[in-house]
This record gives C-alpha cells, sequence and structure tokens, in this order.
DNA sequence: AGTGGCAAAATTGTCGGACAGTCGGATTAT
DNA sequence: ATAATCCGACTGTCCGACAATTTTGCCACT
C-alpha cells in the first residue's frame, strides 16, 4: 500500500536560491522597500551561475515577494498586492470550474459580513469611494461591461471599507469570478438593474449612518438577489485578460 | 490631475511567453494533463532563446498552471493545487500584518456557513475524516503542537464537507494564519482544550445527523471562544530562522 | 501479440560568456 | 544649487555546451 520510502524531492538549483531568498523576507531579514543585490552579485553568493539565480527571482516576482517599480532597474522587497494574489485564486477557482452555486455560497458568507464591519467602521473617504461606486452604476447602467464592473467596484468598495483586510482579501476574488457570471445574467432579468441600484443605495445609506444590521440585512437581499440568475454550469471566465499585471498607477 | 499618458508597461519577452501559454491553458486549448512542447521546441515556436522560455516556465510552473509529477521530464498542464495558492494567500496576509482581530472576523464569517452546509451536504467519507480529525484533537490535546495541527484539520475537513470548493479555498488561509496565532493563546487558556473538543463533537455530531441549524450555531460558538485569547498585534508567523538579526548594512 | 531489455535520441538543469540598451550616480557645466 | 553629461553597473536576451536522465524506437525472446 503504502510506499516504505517517499521519493527525495529533489531541489533544483534556482528553487534553492528563491527559498533561501523567501526566507530572508518573510523572516523580516529583509525588508520591504530594501534593495536585492545584483544578480551578478547573488550568482556569485550562492555560487550558482547567473541564468539560475534568474529563475529564482522569476519566482519571487511572481509570488510578489519582490519587484521593481516601473521603470526601476534594481529589484526591491515588495510586499505581495493584494491585486495579484486574489486573481491567483479566483483564476483557479475557474480552473477547476467552480458553480456559480458555489460562488454564490461563498459570497453569502463574507458580503453581509463586510456590510455589517463596513457600517462599523467605514471611514469617510471610504463611504465617500462607495456613493461612487454607486453613483457610477446608476449612470453606466446601460451599457452592460461598464455595469459589471461597477457592480464589482462597489463590493470591493464595501470591503475596504470593512477595514478587514483578511476579509477584504478573501472576497476579492470572488468579485473576478462573478464578473463574468453577472455579465451573462444581468440581461436575462429585466429588473435586475434596477434591484441592484436600489440595493446599493440602501447599503450605501445605511454604512453611511452605521447601521450595522440594515447594511447587513441589505446586503443579504442583495446577495440573494443574485441567485435568480444563478445557474449550474461552470463559471465561464475565458475570454478575459489573464492576470498577472504589473503594479500600476492608476 | 490624471497624467495624459499612462507608463507603457514593458513586456519582457519571458513574461510575453508566459502569457502566451496562459491564455491557451485558461482558455483551454491546452487541456489539464496534456504534455508541454519541449523547452527547446517552445523556444523555435516563439522565436525566442531558451534561456528565455525557461523564465517563462518557471513563473507558470510557480503558478500552478504547469508541473510535472515526480521524476517526470515532461512538463504538463495542471490545474492550481488549492494548497498552494492558500499558502500563497495566507503568506501575503502575513506579510500584510493582519491582526487576530481580522483573522478572526473572518472566520466568524466563513466557518459557520461551511459548518452548515457540511451538515447538508457531507458524504459518510467526509464525515468519517471530521470525526478523525476531532478524535485526533482528544488524543492529542496534551502536545500543544498537535493539538493546534489537529484543530486546523478540523476546519479543514468542515470546509471539505461543504462540498464548496470556493468557501474552502477561501477558508483555507485561515487556517494557516490559525496555527500560529492558536499556538500562542492555547496555553494561556486553561479550558481552552476542554471547550474546543466540546465543540468539535457537537459540532460533528451536528454534522452527522445533518442538523444544519445546529452546527452553524456550535460553530459560531467554537469560534466565538476563540476570542478570548485574542490580541491585537500582529499575527506572529514562522519567525523561526534567527538569521539575518545579525549585520544590518542599511 | 505481448514483454523485457537496451542503446540512441531528446530533454532538462546549469554553466560560461557576450552584447546592446538602460538606469543610477558621479562629474561637470550653468 | 541646478541642470546637462558621461561612464559604469545591470538587466534582458542570446549562443553554445555538457552531464545526467528520460523517453523512445527497435529487436530479440517467449
Amino acid at each position: 500500500m503504502t510506499d516504505l520510502f517517499e521519493p527525495l524531492d529533489d531541489h533544483p538549483a534556482y528553487r534553492q536560491v528563491a527559498n533561501a531568498i523567501e526566507r530572508k523576507i518573510v523572516a523580516r531579514a529583509l525588508r520591504t522597500g530594501d534593495h536585492l543585490p545584483s544578480e551578478t552579485d547573488l550568482a556569485r553568493q550562492f555560487g550558482v551561475n547567473r541564468s539560475t539565480v534568474r529563475e529564482a527571482i522569476r519566482e519571487l516576482e511572481i509570488q510578489g515577494l519582490i519587484g521593481r517599480g516601473r521603470g526601476e532597474k534594481r529589484l526591491k522587497v515588495t510586499r505581495p498586492e493584494p491585486q495579484r494574489v486574489s486573481s491567483d485564486v479566483s483564476r483557479a477557482l475557474a480552473l477547476h470550474d467552480v458553480t456559480f452555486q458555489e460562488l454564490w455560497e461563498a459570497m453569502m458568507a463574507l458580503e453581509p459580513a463586510a456590510a455589517e464591519y463596513a457600517a462599523a467602521r467605514r471611514t469617510p473617504a471610504e463611504l465617500q469611494a462607495l456613493t461612487r461606486a454607486a453613483a457610477r452604476f446608476r449612470r453606466d447602467a446601460g451599457d452592460t461591461a461598464a455595469a459589471v464592473a461597477a457592480v464589482v467596484e462597489f463590493f470591493t468598495a464595501v470591503a475596504k471599507a470593512s477595514g478587514n483586510r483578511v476579509l477584504s482579501l478573501s472576497q476579492a476574488p470572488l468579485n473576478l469570478l462573478l464578473a463574468p457570471a453577472l455579465t451573462q445574467m444581468i440581461d436575462r432579468l429585466a429588473q435586475a438593474r434596477r434591484r441592484i441600484q436600489e440595493a446599493q443605495e440602501q447599503i450605501t445609506a445605511a454604512i453611511r449612518r452605521k447601521d450595522r444590521a440594515e447594511a447587513r440585512t441589505w446586503m443579504e437581499k442583495h446577495i440573494r438577489d443574485f441567485k435568480r440568475g444563478f445557474d449550474l454550469r461552470p463559471i465561464l471566465t475565458a475570454a478575459d485578460e489573464p492576470s498577472g499585471r504589473r503594479k500600476g498607477g492608476r
């Protein structure tokens, strides 16, 4: 049944190098913003070829642990952008063909909680971001793509306002999955737009006046509404942009 | 205020190659299990050097889109392992110094939902995994490290039993964060172990008899209990390596 | 036809060395 | 000081190579 010995995983040099650097970073020996030695120098220190170092660096760069500002040459330690992480997650979910039902259940768990905390803790700036997102939906309701983007923006703003980064990062991937699904469904339901708008307004109002219970309740209604167009088929994400964007300045 | 031009993000060849392959994968043109062409061949097709292809491959490998079985040479398309993805997320959260409070709130949102769905949908096998995890906690309660691992295993089993991969993948990173926090706190509260055990038993029982409401309620109690040892400080993750403290440079 | 075995062909992991295009910093002119 | 300029340090790519394995094609044997 179980083999007596499990294969000792061999560690290619590039992986060892990557791990070595990663350890320094998570242990905070290399702190955010610090500059890394040059590739040549790293190659010398590790006693490997620059090509090898290069592959290692690629790993860390992808994971968002190191990177460089636009136009900068020197690498520096960065913290993984939530955006990058969440797009990885959502892509993984999409590749696993999760159903809308699964997505919906997760949203039902997270979003109302986020709304509640948002009502409790939102800052004026966050509130403003919220109202702006809602306004954008109202304005762009006609344009399906823009409307969907506005919905995502709204959820993102609520999560941000919750002041809870764990909640926020957990919720972000759901948005990315919601977008394609919502795009297909928003046109199928005549009153979808009106209901979304109403919900957004109620939620925003509740968060404005710091009414936690009401914020949660309306968010629940809002999410529940999505279930109308729900469908058991896997969510399709095919046609959109590949994820790995670099950090952008807006 | 808004710049007229946005910085044109440069696309290094290795990134373009990586994106090209990624697109094929997410579009399902390359399906899970398919073998990729050899590095040399890819280099020829893309018209770049093998080293460049190699860096691109490294990206995809890290993202879990491609990989190879132990001892295999040829690359094949794989689906990102939830485990890998969630450890990335939790590392990101840890690097952002999230507080236990944030973690706790997120757990409070996810775990009861997972428990409820688990009660509704658990298979016999999943139920067994649950009882085994609970049993393990009971047995290892004395050994802090093992006890913590058992707690994590229990949560994981519940999430798995929920039959919802989104929920499951959203919850997984939280476990990884919980572990170090729990390790510190479990010893501070005398009755912590007893209460955990009781909760696990109640939850398991509720899930066994498919009592959704009870499963949720007990999970809420269970999570709420964790708050006792709660603390506003950032969660400390494996501050293992004593290295790096020494020389400053800077 | 199915199997086992074996040598040749193909591949990966690493290494060295090169070169053009840039970025960072020091240098010098305003 | 500030701005224009120059040079060295680096990164992105490419070539070419080689040992260690894997994969594959082929042939003999049951």
